[in-house]
RNA sequence: GGCCCGUUCGUCUAUCGGUUAGGACGCCAGGUUUUCAACCUGGAAAGAGGGGUUCGACUCCCCUACGGGCUGCCA
């Protein structure tokens, strides 16, 4: 294999894994993976007043959450810093940067002047062609590229096409600050290139900033890796992603329940399309994504679609798997796990309980016939069923399930021998039963639910029901 | 302000000069049913606006409007 593809998700630890970022990493993801490449993670940690570990933890968590394990270490870009001047001096050395020595009041009143008459803010430094005899000596100074002062750059872009910047559209970029240390443009095309990065996938918050890269790359005469500038995700009301539209952080989304294999599916979604496939495998997601599929305009978050494809999603994953998938949930919001018996039971009834819920609260929720104990204490609507006549029913069917073959047809024939005694549809006698079983008015089937809770289980509460009531007598 | 990017049903999208503009979510109606859900059937619903190019434009070009981004010794 003489290219194999490497992407990379790059970050930088200043709070939470962002839903935006995340379907950046799953796009990444999916490409390398696709492709048997690689899929790096680097932390951008060059901005130490804002950066934290706390962030950095956040977000290997939220990855690992999604599924989306990248190869390798995570690389600290703030670790190499050293190598970023090393490549700035040869730039220097190279006469393709200089040292700039103007102040930040001389590059203000520069601004400024140039705001008032009109004209491009863009810096021209006065010391793009001063020859060191000219530099003031041991004066602060930043390293500034030489940028083109002809021409364009033109971005070879997947996503966007070939963008053209003009040359006056660029300045001649900070390099290396006044204290020394790496600037991000340069922390990046560096890192870029030094782990082998073939396809840069990233938000197109970044296409300006491609031409800038691009500068050091073609200073270095560095191979230019294809860039793929994907529209940014917005909320539901069109509008940027904030606050104020919820669930910013992917832990948030794992909160509220949703498997992690939905979320990569409705992300994936977001932005990208394969015909008319909707649900689909992260084994067909890999195979299937490229980046020509990749559409142009920003997307809008939409709950009602999520909750669709999860729910899909809980319906069609393993029942093992959704069992410690909900454990895990269980686990991760604080709650305590079930006990492995009712693990196991809910395993066994997950055939007629997964086909209903979107979340996993949604599936407890759906599963409290089974999590719960006796005695089973009716909600107010689930014991207005129980009244005396529907209890003497249920006084009447306990011995008949006590002899009944213990099968869907076997309880079946029972129910409808009950019904038809009493000149009844069963559906009267559903009511009555989903509250003994249940202490619910909106369960499963009540065959489901006494073919997973079993004769004896199924009996005791259907006698609790009978015998139970405020006045028995 | 300058530059760059975008704009198909409410939403996600298909279409890559010729289609009754397709699918999905949601919504509405009907059906099935043992409740809810699920499921089945049907329905309403779109090319931002204006100019070109062309025999023919959602598709190509220009303008406008709207949205977004960049324009830092932030990342």
């Amino acid at each position: 294999m003489t290219s194999q593809v490497v992407t990379r998700f790059a970050p930088s630890p200043t709070g939470f894994l962002h839903i935006g970022g995340a379907r950046t990493a799953l796009f990444n993801w999916l490409y390398a993976r696709g492709r048997g490449g690689r899929f790096l993670l680097r932390i951008e940690d060059t901005d130490h007043a804002r950066s934290t570990q706390e962030a950095t933890q956040a977000i290997l968590d939220g990855l690992a959450w999604l599924g989306l394990d990248h190869d390798g270490e995570a690389v600290s870009q703030a670790a190499r810093a050293e190598r970023h001047r090393e490549v700035a001096h040869e730039l220097l050395a190279s006469d393709q940067a200089y040292k700039c020595f103007s102040t930040r009041d001389e590059i203000e009143t520069f601004r400024d002047t140039a705001r008032a008459e009109g004209r491009s803010t863009l810096f021209r430094s006065p010391w793009r062609d001063a020859t060191p005899d000219q530099h003031p000596e041991g004066a602060p100074h930043v390293i500034r590229i030489k940028a083109p002062r002809e021409g364009a750059v033109t971005i070879p872009d997947a996503v966007q096409g070939e963008v053209a910047i003009r040359s006056d559209q660029l300045d001649d970029m900070i390099l290396l600050r006044g204290d020394g240390t790496p600037v991000y443009m340069l922390a990046v095309a560096v890192d870029d290139h030094d782990m082998g990065v073939t396809h840069v996938i990233r938000g197109d918050d970044h296409l300006n900033n491609a031409a800038r890269q691009m500068l050091i790359y073609l200073a270095m005469d560095w191979p230019l890796p294809v860039y793929a500038h994907i529209p940014l995700i917005h909320g539901p009301d069109g509008k940027k992603l904030s606050k104020r539209h919820g669930a910013l952080g992917v832990e948030e989304y794992r909160q509220m329940g949703y498997p992690a294999a939905g979320l990569r599916n409705y992300l994936a979604r977001l932005g990208w399309s394969h015909g008319d496939d909707e649900v689909f495998t992260d084994a067909k997601a890999q195979e299937w994504f490229d980046l020509s599929g990749i559409g142009k305009a920003p997307a809008r978050l939409d709950f009602k679609k999520l909750d669709n494809i999860c729910g899909q999603h809980i319906a069609m994953m393993d029942d093992a798997a959704l069992r410690h998938e909900l454990q895990d949930f269980l686990a991760a919001t604080g709650q305590s796990r079930l006990d492995e018996g009712k693990a196991e039971l809910l395993e066994q009834g997950m055939y007629c309980l997964k086909e209903r819920a979107k979340t996993f609260p949604e599936l407890i929720d759906k599963a409290a016939f089974i999590l719960s104990v006796r005695p089973i204490v009716p909600e107010p609507k689930a014991a207005a069923q129980l009244d005396d006549v529907s209890r003497s029913i249920l006084k009447e069917l306990t011995p008949q399930l006590q002899t009944a073959n213990w099968a869907r047809c076997g309880i079946e024939t029972v129910m409808n021998g009950i019904a038809d005694a009493h000149g009844i549809k069963f559906g009267k006698l559903a009511g009555p039963l989903r509250a003994a079983l249940a202490g619910r008015s909106v369960t499963p089937s009540v065959f489901d639910m006494m073919l997973v809770l079993g004769r004896d289980e199924s009996i005791a509460r259907l006698d609790d029901a009978a015998h139970g009531g405020p006045d028995p007598s």
